[in-house]
RNA sequence: GUGCCCGUAGCUCAAUUGGCAGAGCACUGGUCUGUGGAACCAGGGGUUGCGGGUUCGAGCCCCGCCGGGCACCCCA
């Protein structure tokens, strides 16, 4: 028994009914991604390795990556954004843009598991190349809000802020550029450690203690976007890096507001910082108070990425969603009800002499378009086909025996209530069409 | 990748200082030969995650590996 083999570190299998949730979290992903005018596509799970190094910074350590036969340096996917920018230079002659494209698929990260952290993960993208305007990042804060309300996660928000503005955060405390990353992550905790720990953190790593005062003075900043940028705009005047920034976001949150992004799901937040090299302009992480599980995506313009592959710049910007984790706040919290098996009705089997009959019923539901499972044990009674029928969750049984048969009718059993009612052999399928159309309109 | 905690039946957990591996739920069969989710009775199931070591003797102590978790690092 102990034999059995495991899974590896960090990954994991899924049950029917997980599956099932699973399925139905990715369709209502689908459809908002659909309303939005993205459109799919896919690409292979494995890349030259190449492509992938060089984009993801100190990260780059957590791809999975081997030797294929023929001896090419591999690499599994790490996200769908470097993909996706490999894909936009080799199609661009193919493709219209600016080009909107979602993408949800298996990424690898050989990193080690905790909660919420698995070394195979699917994650949902959204993205739009080909244009710098802002409202392609409004677009996709605003599909990720939708998307993000669609599954009923609660208290979540993305928060927003700029890697020109981090940028000048760096120029402002006039530290050398290796060190602009060791402000920025003291400053992204500053929620979790307050300022007397981001002060020391930078301290710690070099940074003088009146430079590491100016940086905190700035993120520290609070009020309306529009009188923070004020701000920032009077305190970091004369910084064109700065400048650039401010202007990029006061038109993003100027489309924000315009296209009725509800903006108790979207803030300004200064701290934060992305890790990821590829970002350029504007970045975004969602969160969620309620779930305690870290990050549920992260997001931001790429302006350069698509370059590296083509010598072409194409400006990009798009956001990703981890399933992972909005799954296992889903299944924490209850927050969607998806059923727990795919059939709608099971046809039960008296004995060995009516087998026929039985398979005679099932075929001809399913070919009226009932999701129809029929007993294929080895035992007939009922009590077991019943059993079966009530741990799967199917709602109603259909049972046929010599009478029935005799007779020309059929049972129609309410699992939940134990209700039966006789209906004639020619009407069943008709019966069960409207049994289901009168579930549909209860819900 | 660094530091720490954990691993006993399908699941949740017991097992004096190292001394014959157990319970509840689940499962299988029966009470019940045309009716599930209840009850009662009986039964099956384990080389204690894997491999080594110490010991007369290891579920318990030591080492390595595999897997889970926490804190870093970082991230979805």
């Amino acid at each position: 028994m102990a034999r059995a083999p495991q899974v590896l570190k960090g990954m994991r299998d899924f049950l029917p009914e997980q599956m099932l949730l699973r399925q139905h979290v990715l369709s209502t992903f689908r459809g908002v991604f659909e309303r939005y005018g993205f459109e799919p596509i896919e690409t292979p799970v494995i890349e030259y390795l190449e492509t992938l190094t060089g984009k993801y910074g100190e990260d780059e350590k957590l791809i999975y990556s081997f030797q294929d036969r023929g001896e090419r340096n591999v690499g599994l996917r790490y996200d769908l954004t470097v993909p996706l920018a490999r894909f936009v230079a080799n199609h661009r002659n193919d493709l219209t843009f600016p080009f909107k494209r979602y993408h949800i698929a298996p990424v690898f990260r050989a990193d080690r598991p905790q909660r919420g952290r698995y070394r195979e993960f699917w994650q949902c993208d959204a993205d739009i190349v080909g244009t710098k305007s802002m409202m392609a990042d409004a677009e996709v804060v605003s599909v990720w809000i939708d998307a993000l309300s669609a599954i009923n996660m609660p208290g979540f928000v993305v928060h927003i802020n700029h890697r020109k503005l981090l940028m000048s955060l760096a120029e402002v405390a006039g530290v050398p550029d290796d060190q602009t990353p060791t402000i920025h992550r003291a400053i992204d905790k500053l929620a979790k450690i307050g300022e007397d720990g981001v002060l020391k953190e930078m301290q710690s790593n070099g940074i003088p203690e009146d430079a590491a005062r100016r940086v905190l003075d700035l993120v520290s900043i609070t009020g309306e976007p529009g009188e923070v940028f004020d701000e920032l705009a009077r305190r970091l005047a004369g910084n064109s890096m700065a400048e650039e920034g401010i202007s990029e976001m006061r038109s993003l949150f100027d489309f924000l507001d315009k296209m009725g992004a509800d903006s108790s799901h979207y803030t300004l937040d200064l701290t934060l910082a992305r890790g990821l090299d590829y970002y350029t302009g504007p970045v975004f992480e969602a969160m969620s108070v309620d779930a305690n599980i870290g990050s549920l995506g992260g997001a931001g313009r790429y302006d350069g990425l698509v370059g590296m592959f083509s010598g072409e710049d194409l400006p990009a910007t798009g956001c990703s969603l981890g399933l992972e984790r909005i799954f296992d706040v889903i299944q924490e919290k209850n927050l969607v009800a998806a059923p727990s098996t795919v059939s709608k009705v099971l046809v039960t089997v008296f004995n060995g002499d009516t087998i026929g009959e039985s398979l005679a019923l099932v075929g001809e539901l399913r070919r009226a378009g009932v999701e129809s499972d029929i007993y294929s044990g080895e035992k007939f009674d009922l009590r077991r086909q019943l059993q079966y029928a009530n741990r799967k969750g199917i709602p109603r049984t259909l049972i046929l025996g010599p009478d029935e048969i005799q007779t020309g009718q059929v049972i129609v059993r309410e699992m939940s209530t134990g209700d039966q009612q006789s209906v004639d052999r020619a009407n069943v399928a008709e019966a069960i069409h409207s049994a289901l159309r009168a579930d549909r309109a209860a819900d």
